[in-house]
DNA sequence: AACAGCACCTGTAGGC
DNA sequence: TGCCTACAGGTGCTGT
């Protein structure tokens, strides 16, 4: 479900909801929820007081006052909310009871999510490339590559730059004028440049619109995002380009749906744009 | 190296 | 209504 501006507002909102809270109870309705051992996770969060949430790539962290640190990756269909609302109730994985009456839901229809304890202080990974919400970090990740992998992979590919998901490849590349096929090493240094450009610039956007909600994502307070109504090519098979007017395509690559824009985004390059 | 296919899971939408 | 298929914002594994 959630990619870097999704995982942006819901940590934004945490930091507001839980900083400063101890967790009294820890309840796990679907312990497989849990990676690694179910009760040492338990174990370890009661009684934990939150010292800080963070975000790295689709990554939450949550560090408590004593050093203990866990994560959380809502994959596709994972939320956390304050409410527990009738529907998420038989998604319900997991309960955070905090001890001023407050709560936290782990809520999850298809239970790809996880929650793990991070066996060190801070989000570092080396599974996971830079963050891409500044032109020159992008640009240094894709100068870094050379592969014939089509672009679209690449910006998929979280050890290359980790946020980006389905739905903010695609408008980058839309934004850059770049059909989703084209070879990284294809790629001329100018159009290089816009992707670097454009990748930041949609995810900024998404952000300061509260992500993009298509089914079920919500931020921590339940609200909307509003990003679905800027989106340019994503789920809009067929419909005009805003463009030029063209019908936007779908394509799979990497056995994943990629929309984009026949007439702004040529299979071939287009050193003229 | 990089791909397809499948696994993990459930819900929803559309055709018949 | 039911049955079927396709599809979904993600990631990780296996085989080729």
């Amino acid at each position: 479900m959630p990619e870097l501006p999704e995982v942006e507002t819901i940590v934004r909102g945490l930091r507001r909801q839980v900083v400063g809270k101890t967790m009294a109870a820890v309840r796990l309705f679907w312990p497989r929820s849990i990676e690694g051992s179910a009760a040492e996770f338990h174990r370890q969060l009661k009684g934990m007081t939150v010292a800080g949430i963070f975000r790295r790539g689709k990554y939450i962290g949550v560090e408590g006052e004593d050093g203990t640190f866990f994560t959380i990756h809502l994959r596709m269909t994972g939320k956390l909310v304050r409410e527990l609302a009738a529907p998420d109730r038989k998604h319900l994985r997991v309960q955070f009871m905090f001890s001023d009456g407050t709560a936290l839901y782990f809520i999850d229809a298809r239970k790809f999510g996880r929650l793990r304890l991070w066996p060190c202080r801070g989000l570092s990974c080396p599974g996971l490339g830079p963050e891409p919400l500044r032109a020159s970090a992008v640009l240094a990740a894709l100068r870094a590559l050379r592969t014939m992998r089509p672009i679209k992979s690449v910006l998929l590919d979280q050890a290359v730059l980790a946020g980006i998901g389905n739905i903010y490849a695609d408008e980058a590349l839309f934004a850059a004028g770049i059909h989703p096929l084209r070879p990284l090493s294809s790629l001329s240094g100018k159009e290089i440049l816009r992707v670097s450009r454009s990748a930041p610039r949609v995810l900024h956007e998404a952000i300061g619109r509260r992500g993009t909600t298509l089914r079920n994502y919500r931020s921590v307070d339940g609200r909307s995002g509003e990003n679905q109504e800027h989106l340019n090519v994503y789920g809009r098979t067929g419909e005009p380009c805003c463009e030029c007017g063209s019908p936007i395509e779908r394509i799979r690559i990497n056995s994943r749906s990629s929309h984009f824009c026949p007439g702004c985004q040529k299979k071939m390059s287009d050193a003229g744009r």
